[in-house]
DNA sequence: ATACATTTTTAGACTAACTTAAAAAAATAT
DNA sequence: ATATTTTTTTAAGTTAGTCTAAAAATGTAT
């Protein structure tokens, strides 16, 4: 009984939403991250059951079994190693591997994964800062905070982004504020939101509130 | 107007069976190559008529278009590039990478394939001795023979293999008959057509009729 | 407690890709 | 030239994955 591509990205859709929300998923939810209607998920769900991939009860939403997880954690260990593997050695940018990697980590195969891993030297993060889960399927945890979270005078080192599209990630490159940029933070104004920052030790810059409740940092 | 996976699969083995065949590729013929049934065959068939890919016409088989050989050559470009990856990079053996790279062909991406080329070190020849077509569809042809060939005191090496099966593979691992190994031709035996062949200029073997009409070689 | 709004499921239908069984066309043999 | 065999197509049905529209269940507000 193998998986189908399809069946895969349900799966990792029902492991991010529930891992955000902290709550099973609701059938809504899952509609909205595959873009497929409410009532295809209800169909989809079905058979993830049937394959005894999630727990499902009808009007109270999915969550993940063991199996179902394990299956989802590896879709993520093999998205973030082919993302490693096309900015490290392809040299693709950042905002440019995402889609690739989303049809990459179908690739069905007993060693590819373990190859790859040994390849790229056992990265533990992703090209945006995202952590690698290992073979067994276990995250390292870094202790990270949004830049909006930062204290006046406090310092930080740019470790993550929340927000993963091709607009932030470029906005992000414009600014060199790439990962492992120091970043200070110098004040804060109410009015908007919004923060001065001193980038690199070396340049200051406005940054809007939207760019700093999106940027994860390392404080120092 | 996009190509899904199963439609590249026909147009790779439509491909394979004129070039092999020399002729229209008949609906048998593919359902043997494709591993489905003749009605299928005609099914399919006609949605890539539709897609001007192919020309078909009921009970006189199928050539390709331009456009489907355009499409037919660069999947095998794919192919190709893929398992010198799996092969070189990831240290896979010859007899591993065909499976794999039959999905990672699929891929649809811009720049993927050029920047993978370009990674390898822009390979004219896969793992299997098989020429890789560059961007624009161009193949390297070979002066090559097959082992069976040879006459008496000819010398030539190793370039290719027609039979691409692990068995056979395997087989030729064993015999350290891998590519770039010299042979030469030291009597033929009229009873079974097999052969004694002097391996890399020291060693002596007999080699059956098929392993001789399956193995490719360069004369020297 | 009832009415209204939202969410979810069901019903019915579509497409791609596949199947088997039967019919039709083409090829081969007598 | 006719009969037989082989090949190909058509017909009818299945499954995965999708859709829209309607029905049912759940949640919320007065
Ligand atoms: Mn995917
Ligand atoms: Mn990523
Ligand atoms: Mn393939
Ligand atoms: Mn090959």
């Amino acid at each position: 009984m193998d998986i189908s591509h399809t069946e895969e990205n349900y799966l990792k859709a029902i492991f991010k939403i529930s891992e955000r929300d902290g709550k099973p998923a609701s059938t809504n939810a899952i509609s909205t991250e595959m873009n497929t209607s409410a009532a295809s998920v209800t169909d989809m769900v079905k058979r993830l059951s049937d394959k005894a991939l999630i727990h499902y009860e009808r009007y109270r939403g999915v969550t993940l079994t063991e199996l179902g997880e394990e299956t989802a954690t590896h879709l993520i260990r093999k998205h973030r190693l082919w993302e490693v593997f096309l900015v490290d050695k392809l040299h693709f940018s950042w905002d440019e591997v995402h889609e690739i990697a989303e049809q990459l980590e179908h690739i069905k195969s007993a060693g590819l994964v373990e190859r790859l891993d040994e390849y790229l030297g056992f990265p533990k993060f992703d090209p945006h800062g995202d952590p690698i889960p290992d073979a067994d399927g276990n995250f390292v945890i870094r202790k990270q905070v949004l830049l909006s979270e930062l204290k006046r005078e406090e310092q930080g080192v740019v470790v993550g982004v929340q927000d993963h599209t091709t607009a932030f990630l470029q906005y992000l490159d414009r600014m060199e504020l790439v990962l492992g940029t120091p970043v200070k933070l110098l004040e804060y104004f109410d009015y908007d939101e919004s923060m001065r920052v001193l980038i690199n030790g070396e340049r200051e810059q406005v940054l809007s509130k939207k760019v700093c409740q999106n940027l994860f940092v390392q404080k120092q």
